[in-house]
RNA sequence: GGGGUCGUAGUUCAGUUGGUUAGAAUGCCGGCCUGUCACGCCGGAGGUCGCGAGUUCGAGUCUCGUCGGCCCCGCCA
């Protein structure tokens, strides 16, 4: 039974050999006396074929043949008639003439057929996943995300990283997302987190003097899901001990292109765009901006001060801003319904309405230029530089508002007018994140990276003056305007991480139950040190155009986070709990 | 927690204004077929219209609830 060849690497040099191949029946085309089966396998698919004057009983058998049993075959290479030569297969130039077949095992009638083009919902697909999983799309999504994983740990490991394993069962830590919880048996009322990320991990192994740390790691967030989510993760998690921005920027982008040129065979430019926050925020609105297309955001607060129009005036005088985009030549494409469309757009991030000018050949189109002054009205279209077929939107709001929303529209507006090259690759790093937030419902600052992010040595007078100013020396990589990475240089002093959690509310106190073992660390020679993490399977999800990042793991979970194949999560055992000594509150 | 959208043969979908026996394609089963490769031809089976109430003489269609899928806000880097 064993086989000599795959079902993908026969070729014309292999005719007159006798073969064994095994697989899959793709497709059965039964012609009452030949009968033509296509073998699959991961590699590829090879015609056998079965005629009754090469063996009779071969023949007979293979009439009880159906879609998905596996088979052995053995036979003889034949070269296929000129005429009967199929140029879309790679082995499309023989066929196997079969005087051996073997059932291996049979199988039911699936519910879909991973391998016909009929597209299938994804609930079906998922309960079964592993028929799925045998279709062109998800086998090479796959292997994609192994090309990539294998070439980070070349990569890596030519820079003289080392993989090393961090606990699954760790201890629950404030900040951050909801951990996901594991009961103690041995300790009961005590509980195991599973890790957000090997955040403090990786910075031990640090002072631990491992240099340089890598692992490809599965994380976990107890987060509501997206297209781009999933409560389990992987990350590219990776540290090293005395860099900073310098040596790390060429080398995640030496690794990035590798990925490009291993994955896809494709070169990407380096070194990346730097691109501070302050600017980001400023010129898109967003701190992953997509850099594929303009439609940048242009300030107009000065340029509308005093205007009669109530929403602009009293969003100034709240101390909010008004900005604006110019969407160049747009005057055909928004139509009345598509303003509405980006209005709506802009109101799903809080935005209460949006203002907008169609700037036609002798006229201004607009529901808003009545409260204008001609002078005023002059201003503000050259400040955007207006054009006759330029439609210019606004939004007045708090800052936080005003970018979201024109973010959004401009995003929208880019899809609508088709302004978005598919083909091109924009990465940028976008640097200087404020290192904390302020938080209105708790009433505190919380940390926007996160709590071990060190600020910028010019910024560290302003913990007790300005907190809010203070630029933490963090980095995102952003792709195409997704955030596939993002790290920082730590604190590796204990002055200054008690200073942080000082400045997060966090008393010393919880300080040292929560995260004494690193304040502890920190004290016994803790180098400098910086690292970074990537999305592995947004990376993946990127890479293979793939429109969910669903379509890049092996087995992955509904919007629910359940899994509809072996349909966890699930109720357990009375015996289970009372041996973790929990009871349920549905109250 | 909130908004939107979808749910009809195994699968993908159609189903008019609420009206007779819910259709198509594909898959499946049976028959015929020696050059097909999405083989072809003939015949057949296959339905809790997600589930539960309600309105109505009558509900796949309308209303309410509920369950599930997807997308989004919040949440999450």
């Amino acid at each position: 039974m064993q086989r000599t060849h795959t079902c993908g690497e026969l070729t014309d040099k292999n005719i007159d050999q006798v073969v064994t191949l095994c697989g899959w029946i793709h497709t059965r085309r039964d012609h009452g006396g030949l009968i033509f089966i296509d073998l699959w396998d991961k590699y590829g698919l090879t015609q056998v074929v079965l005629n009754p004057q090469i063996d009779q009983l071969a023949h007979q058998e293979a009439q009880s043949l159906r879609g998905n049993f596996v088979i052995s075959v053995v036979g003889k290479v034949r070269a296929r008639p000129d005429d009967m030569i199929n140029p879309k297969l790679q082995t499309g130039a023989i066929e196997v003439y079969v005087d051996e077949l073997d059932i291996l095992n049979p199988s039911k009638t699936p519910p879909f057929s991973a391998w016909e083009s009929q597209e299938v919902g994804e609930v079906t697909r998922l309960k079964h996943r592993y028929l799925d999983l045998r279709g062109e799309e998800l086998q090479k999504n796959l292997a994609l995300r192994y090309q990539i994983t294998r070439t980070v740990r070349n990569v890596l490991h030519d820079e003289k990283f080392m993989e090393i394993e961090t606990p699954v069962l760790t201890k629950s830590t404030p900040e951050g997302a909801r951990d996901y919880l594991v009961p103690s048996r041995l300790n009961p009322k005590n509980f195991y987190a599973l890790p957000q990320s090997p955040q403090l991990f990786k910075q031990l192994l640090m002072v631990s003097g491992m240099d340089r740390y890598f692992q490809i790691v599965k994380c976990f967030r107890d987060e509501d899901l997206r297209l781009d989510r999933q409560p389990e993760f992987t990350q590219i998690d990776m540290e090293m001990s005395f860099v900073d921005e310098k040596q790390i920027f060429p080398l995640v982008e030496n690794m990035i292109a590798s990925i490009y040129k291993e994955a896809l065979g494709v070169k990407i430019e380096t070194p990346f765009a730097i691109l501070k926050y302050e600017d980001a925020i400023n010129r898109f609105g967003s701190d992953k901006p997509d850099l594929r297309f303009g439609l940048e955001i242009v300030d107009v607060s000065e340029e509308v001060k005093g205007v009669g129009f109530k929403v602009f005036t009293q969003a100034l005088e709240a101390g909010g801003q008004v900005k604006a985009i110019n969407i160049k030549q747009s005057t055909d494409t928004l139509s009345r319904k598509a303003l509405d469309n980006l209005t709506e757009v802009a109101k799903t991030y809080g935005a209460k309405g949006m203002a907008w000018i169609k700037i036609q050949e002798n006229e201004l189109q607009s529901p808003i230029v009545k409260f204008f002054e001609k002078e005023m009205l002059d201003r503000l279209i050259a400040k955007v530089e207006g054009k006759p077929g330029d439609t210019i939107v606004f939004s007045a709001d708090t800052p936080k508002i005003v970018a979201d929303s024109l973010a959004n529209v401009r995003l929208s507006a880019a899809k609508l007018l088709n302004l978005i090259d598919e083909k091109l690759i924009k990465l940028a790093w976008v640097t200087e994140f404020p290192l904390v937030e302020y938080d209105e419902e708790a009433k505190r600052h919380t940390a926007m990276h996160h709590p071990f992010t060190a600020p910028l040595d010019e910024d560290l007078d302003k913990f007790e003056s300005a907190p809010g100013e203070i630029r933490a020396r963090a980095y995102d990589l952003v792709l195409n305007g997704n955030e596939i990475g993002g790290g920082s240089i730590r604190i590796h002093r204990k002055e200054v991480q008690e200073k942080m959690f000082k400045l997060l509310g966090i008393d010393s106190e919880e300080a040292d139950s929560k995260f004494g073992f690193l304040l502890d660390a920190l004290q016994y020679g803790a180098p400098p040190h910086a690292g970074i993490a990537f999305g592995l399977d947004r990376i993946a999800m990127l890479l293979a155009g793939a429109p969910s990042i669903r379509e890049v793991i092996a087995f992955p979970k509904t919007q629910k986070a359940t899994c509809q194949m072996t349909q966890a999560p699930s109720e357990i055992d009375q015996q289970q709990l009372k041996e973790l000594k929990l009871k349920y509150d549905l109250s």
